[in-house]
RNA sequence: GGCCCCGUAGCUCAGUGGAUAGAGCAGCAGCCUUCGAAGCUGUUGGUCGCGAGUUCGAGUCUCGCCGGGGUCGCCA
């Protein structure tokens, strides 16, 4: 449990209006205004910056300077704050104080594991769901991306305090699960020396011959001369199984990912509980039956079109079970939240769920977290994604090519809003220079570092951090104060990529005091000092690498 | 056509109203007899797609346009 150096800058601030307020007769604009505090960019301008002064300046009809001023004389006192400058046209700048940042040197490294963890979100239980590929073929890079986002997602809930379940959403059901059987009963009749026509509606990919063959290794020729209905139906469950339990599970397992459930829609199908669901949203008043089928009356809760949630021959459409799903998992399992990390593809589902849940009144407890695709390039063409002409990259390949970590740095690298370009030529060709290896490296070097102090008898032991008078030893240490709020960006905004862009930053900065600070030098007494320092940079990027999912090597 | 996302350095991208717009890669010039050169230092490179507006202040917000992607099914 850390308090947040900008939290605690913020607080002050909050005391220092208020009181102005009070001193100076402001109107009631002044004590709703909302404190917002900054790094300023140029490091000139202090550690931590407010516009309040500038903000106020408007509703209490003063000149932003004198505003500012009188903030800055009212600023509490406290170990923590060194300076409070007023800049034109209407700044306040806030400079920490050297020792009590150098103080924190010896907090951090102290609090190890525990660095940046929070109990805010203790008590609560909240569902992640991600990645939820069709489990009609194995998985591929543009569903790929929603893993590292999910799962970094999930990470820091943890840390945060929060009970997360994991959990990946199996669609077993429906008219694709019927196609992939047919496709496999025409393959193993292949393999059985018929000649087959694959029709245009079946998928054609290589990977539904592999599972042809791996039934017919399993089970040898017992279905030969069953009708091909018949065979569809007998193939279909086992295909499944071998592509979720074998091929995703062992691809999720490849990625870092350790699922808690794997829920398999078929459960909900044709349940009482599925019947009992749909009663209750025509109690509500938002079904309403035309044409025979049942639909959700989204229009009325303010979406463009109303869907089909039952069709006209009485089979659920796949909206239809998906909300009776959220609605399971939000009342019947108990979790407080339900996060869905969803590709683009799945932005009109969205705002179907999104009536849906609106008809239930659990909308304030689920949100949807949607990334763009991953555009796949192959020598510097762009390649249309199928699974159904099976053209696709396989996950297990990439991955198999340029590493775990290398591989959800690359989905976790920028926003989920932007489009990524994944070129594996490229990949693989630049993978020396990753970012990824960058932030390992840093990690490795201090491993080196700890490797070398031994060799010559040093330990952090009775180290002390007064002794950090450099201004580049003050600026590491305020690069490490910056986790917490980093962490706090993240939840707030549901961006993990800050993460990543934060280890980078982290890791330039110690590459930087490495080159012109020799940590084991000749005088012990600052050796010691400099060795804790290192040692709350080792806790730090544990943390990060950690919760990126990523090794913290020692050696490289 | 409606709705969603994106357009920032040659390339890949950070930057959710603040002060002089940043990083990695690529390019150029340097740095290893001392803790790991997968590193560091310096440097080249920008009409933040275009145009208006709001604001003390706009890469960031609003509107329009241009370009790219997604979505709008009794598919999943």
């Amino acid at each position: 449990m850390t308090a947040l150096a900008r939290d605690t800058i913020a607080s002050a601030f909050r005391a220092a209006v208020d009181v102005a307020a009070a001193d100076l007769g402001w109107p009631a604009e002044a004590r709703a205004v909302a404190i917002e505090v900054e790094h300023p960019a140029d490091p000139g301008h202090g550690d931590y910056a407010s516009a309040v002064a500038l903000r106020l300046a408007k509703p209490l009809r003063r000149p932003p300077l004198a505003i500012a001023e009188a903030i800055r004389d009212r600023f509490p006192a406290s170990e923590t704050v060194a300076s409070v400058e007023v800049a034109k046209p209407g700044f306040v700048n806030v400079r920490l104080a050297d020792a009590w940042v150098a103080r924190q040197v010896d907090t951090i490294a102290a609090a190890g594991e525990g660095y940046g963890r929070s109990t805010r979100l203790e008590g609560q239980r909240i569902q992640v769901e991600y990645i939820s590929a069709n489990p009609t073929g194995p998985m591929h890079v543009a569903n790929a991306r929603g893993g590292p986002i999910g799962d970094v997602l999930s990470n820091v809930l943890a840390f945060m305090g929060a009970r997360v379940t994991r959990e990946y959403y199996v669609n077993d059901t429906g008219s694709q699960v019927d196609q992939l059987g047919v496709s496999v009963a025409l393959r193993y009749r292949e393999l059985f020396g018929e000649k087959v026509e694959i029709p245009a509606d079946a998928y054609p990919a290589e990977y539904v011959i592999d599972i042809a063959t791996r039934i017919r290794e399993l089970e040898g020729d017992r279905y030969v001369g069953m009708a091909l209905e018949d065979q569809a139906k007998a193939f279909a469950p086992k295909a499944l199984d071998i592509i979720v339990n074998e091929w995703h599970k062992g691809t999720a397992r490849k990625l870092g990912i350790d699922y808690d459930v794997w829920y398999r829609e078929s459960e909900l199908v044709g349940s009482e509980y599925f019947r009992a669901t749909i009663d209750e949203l025509r109690a509500r008043g938002a079904l309403e039956e035309r044409d025979g089928a049942v639909w959700l009356r989204s229009r009325e809760l303010g979406e463009d079109i109303d869907s089909v949630v039952i069709r006209s021959n009485g089979v659920p459409t796949y909206f239809g079970v998906d909300l009776v799903y959220h609605r399971q998992c939000l009342v019947e399992r108990g979790f407080d939240r339900k996060i869905d990390v969803w590709g683009a593809n799945t932005y009109g589902h969205s705002l179907r769920m999104r009536a849906a849940m609106k008809a239930f009144g659990l909308l304030d407890r689920w949100e949807v977290v949607i990334y763009q695709y991953v555009r796949f390039l192959h020598e510097g063409e762009i390649l249309g994604m199928s699974k159904r002409r099976g053209q696709f990259i396989l996950l297990d390949d990439v991955i198999d090519r340029v590493g775990r970590d290398v591989a959800r740095w690359f989905f976790l690298q920028s926003s989920p809003d932007r489009m990524l370009d994944f070129d594996l030529e490229l990949a693989v060709t630049q993978s020396s220079e990753n970012p990824a290896y960058y932030v390992q490296y840093a990690h490795a070097r201090i491993a080196s570092i700890f490797g070398t102090a031994a060799e010559r008898g040093l330990s952090e032991d009775g180290a002390d951090v007064a002794l950090l008078t450099a201004p580049a030893e003050a600026d590491l240490v305020k690069a490490l104060l910056r986790f917490p709020e980093v962490l706090d960006d993240v939840l707030a905004r549901r961006a993990s990529h800050l993460l990543a862009a934060y280890a980078l930053d982290l890791a330039g900065r110690f590459h930087s005091y490495y080159r012109d600070h020799r940590v084991v030098g000749d005088d012990p007494a600052l050796s010691r000092a400099r060795l804790r320092l290192v040692r709350a940079v080792q806790v730090t990027l544990r943390q990060v690498l950690g919760l990126l999912g990523i090794s913290a090597p020692d050696h490289m």
